[in-house]
DNA sequence: CAGGCTATTGCAACCTGTTGCAGTAGCAAG
DNA sequence: CTTGCTACTGCAACAGGTTGCAATAGCCTG
């Protein structure tokens, strides 16, 4: 379906990017990057498990995640932590984003720049912090249910 | 030693509170009543249960934890998650807050007013959604590490 | 004080992740 | 192609939480 060399974007030269930093390109790890590869947006972790034993049912957990980890290191994904407190990965750094999760109708936003730029801005000025915004997630509740349920 | 008519502050007349709403005051949940009494400002679950079991070392993990959320549904505590997704319950909600963690130091802050009020500000004003803001941990890297790691 | 309704408990199994360790197998060098 | 270093893998056990279910025990009523 899609061989190493063909792969997207920012996975086109990972195998390569693995080995320049004396790390080894294994059946497993490409497991991983072929799924990383054909997801776009956020996957939870089990989420990301289950779709790698789709590929190979011989898929051990503690290797998916230890290959994640990896990745983070190479900068290929950000991981954060959902409303529940569950791992969610983002793959495409690119658009570093937080999210907004409705604890009453569970649906999620990605938060928008205006928002992203506030908090970021307001803990930079104040304390020098450096947010991470990738790992942010608000929960609350949306506008619709607020109004629903008569806030 | 702290009988529970003498429990300070917001715990004073929760008995009753159970009552009137049909739940049942149990040894069990006075167990973790008295321990978040006797406890100020965060707790993480795995704490909140080894308390219990200091008091009472028959405490079942999922008693705890479900008596935890008979006490959110009452306002008496509220639930957060920390910097690595573990649940965090913060004890007197007086004060809502939610919390800063520098992820190179492990360090944690609340988050002071202005920045709490910058951040619900943001997403009411743009989106009418109501934060939650004691659900909240902002990651990254405070002014000190980020010194010391030369940005 | 006894009886009955049903909210809770305790248990056991499960879910998402993490960790230590011994054996396996990439990969670079010869 | 063989060798050897050591980065990975797979496993098994653990940690923090959650869930379904049968048995227990609060609490209200008479």
């Amino acid at each position: 379906m899609s061989p190493v060399e063909s792969l997207p974007e920012p996975w086109a030269g990972v195998r390569d990017r693995f080995r320049h930093r004396g790390l080894r390109w294994t059946p497993q790890r490409r497991t991983v990057v072929e799924v990383l590869a054909a997801t776009d947006g956020h996957v939870t972790g089990a989420e990301l498990l289950s779709r790698c034993r789709d590929r190979d049912p011989q898929t051990i957990p503690s290797t998916v995640y230890r290959t994640l980890d990896v990745l983070e290191e190479l900068g290929l994904v950000r991981h954060g932590h959902g409303a529940d407190g569950r791992e969610e990965f983002h793959v495409s750094p690119g658009a570093e984003h937080g999210h907004l999760y409705c604890a009453d109708c569970g649906q999620t936003w990605e938060i928008r720049a205006p928002q992203a730029d506030a908090i970021v801005g307001a803990f930079w000025k104040a304390d020098g912090f450096e947010v991470d915004l990738s790992h942010v997630t608000v929960v609350g509740r949306c506008a619709d249910c607020a109004g629903a349920a008569g806030g």
